[in-house]
DNA sequence: TGGCTGTTAATGTATAGGCATATTAACGCG
DNA sequence: CGCGTTAATATGCCTATACATTAACAGCCA
């Protein structure tokens, strides 16, 4: 079989739509196809790869879904600026994180009061009503030294079972993650002052730089789930992100990017 | 038409793959369908939505693109466990980011040095040789008050025009996005203690906590065009950032998840 | 000029069917 | 009885084709 494209190289055992997909986003990326240039329109492609055209069709439904290029019957398909920059943050669960530093993770429950839901409670589950709620705060350790200082909340109506949970080997971030599939979350990064309270368990001075992450998680039906504050002693510890396209290609940032400056 | 299935309500103006996608989107976001199950094999939707394969085809091969199921010859597809907790975080430009606050822009330029690479210079750009950099220092204001104080390397060689660039109406990183398409960034966020010359510019006490944004910046031929440190204000920045499936439904954010605790 | 209308080039959606392949089951041999 | 080899088959992957829809454009006509 003749390779008529430059194709990807080495990578033989890939699905066609795959190859051709990649392809087109390495033409893009690499900037040899500049923002506002005409693709080839579908019959043209479907020649070069000698595939049908549903093939090209696909891939290039992709590629307009990622916001890679626009399409616009009649005139053809047109490679798109790169708008919106926005990043692909992974944030790990904190018990691989510490793994990854080689360190021996433990964790320690510091708080755990069952109650119902406070005027800012009900702020922070996007809950009308009164429901019972459970508060947790512990501190997540590498080896002996204080890593995460996390404050949490816990909507026992979309959880109950999380009430006979004791949390003696896993932190409840990841019995969260094991126990509630495919959740919604929002995050807020801010770099704040430790509190009293917050320093004390970090063991870091009061006003200290805290890298501060607070998360609402929310059910496809937008019930809070939880809120979560974690605090980070600021200078330790650093959130990596890395730009990709909204993902056209497939693994989460093994390909590329979006102009960020 | 007969709906066999929960069929997104309201839209009856949607095409058959958009449903069918949909629904099996809120399927597994719902937790209906939980991570491990098996998704009903080509022909059983095929019949269920009395429609041809290939448009079952193209939905799964979409689901599997986002991530949401996995798909294997002769086994079937399967709804596949959020793994890697990314979020989808959107850095705007700074002069948008200001615009969208209501606040007038401007930006001063403090620091302009034409030079070449130092040692440390090499490390940030990604670079063996010694190479022509330009150093840039400025500070971006919403109203009056300092917004974010911003630290600047690029690599002439990759930019050679910007040489020639004044900034006297656009700031550095926007006139970037515009010159140099598709490029790939990584970030490192932080929390740090705001140095002398940070405090002085951005009019806040000496070691108070400001938000670091660091971006290395490069091509896809893996060369590094620039390298800038942001710092804001830390009480009065935040990063908002939203977990979502690696996008097969469309546009970011509208529709949801990925396991977050 | 200005607005209507038909043509046409491209994408968008869908059908029907064949090919490729990974997994499992059956088989046979020592 | 165990183990390697082969065949069956379920399933995803891709092709070929058709028609629908849209939007630009040219041409007509007042």
């Amino acid at each position: 079989m003749s390779t008529p494209r430059p194709a990807t190289a080495g990578k033989g055992a890939m699905s066609l739509h795959q190859r051709i997909l990649s392809d087109i986003q390495n033409l893009i990326l690499s900037g040899e196809w500049q923002p506002g240039r005409k693709i080839p329109v579908e019959h043209e492609l479907m020649k070069q790869y000698k595939c049908s055209r549903m093939t090209v069709s696909k891939v290039l439904t992709q590629l307009a879904h990622a916001q890679m290029i626009e399409r616009r019957r009649k005139l053809g398909s047109f490679v798109s600026r790169p708008h919106s920059q926005s990043a692909v943050l992974t944030i790990p669960d904190i018990k691989a994180e510490v793994a990854a530093l080689g360190q021996p993770y433990t964790f320690q429950m510091l708080r755990r009061i069952k109650r119902r839901s406070t005027r800012d409670d009900k702020a922070l589950l996007a809950s009308e009503k009164s429901i019972p709620v459970l508060e947790l705060v512990c501190l997540h350790l590498a080896g002996t030294q204080p890593f995460c200082f996390e404050q949490r909340l816990i909507n026992l109506e979309a959880v109950p079972q999380v009430a006979k949970e004791s949390f003696t080997t896993m932190p409840p971030g990841t019995w969260l993650l094991h126990s509630v599939p495919w959740s919604l979350a929002e995050h807020r990064i801010r770099a704040t002052e430790a509190n009293a309270e917050t320093a004390a368990a970090l063991e870091i001075r009061p006003k200290s730089p805290v890298l501060t992450i607070e998360r609402k998680t929310r059910s496809a039906e937008a019930t809070g789930i939880t809120f979560v504050r974690l605090s980070y002693p600021g200078e330790l510890h650093e959130l990596v992100a890395s730009f990709a396209p909204p993902s056209a290609s497939g693994h989460v940032g093994d390909s590329a990017a979006n102009g960020a400056f």
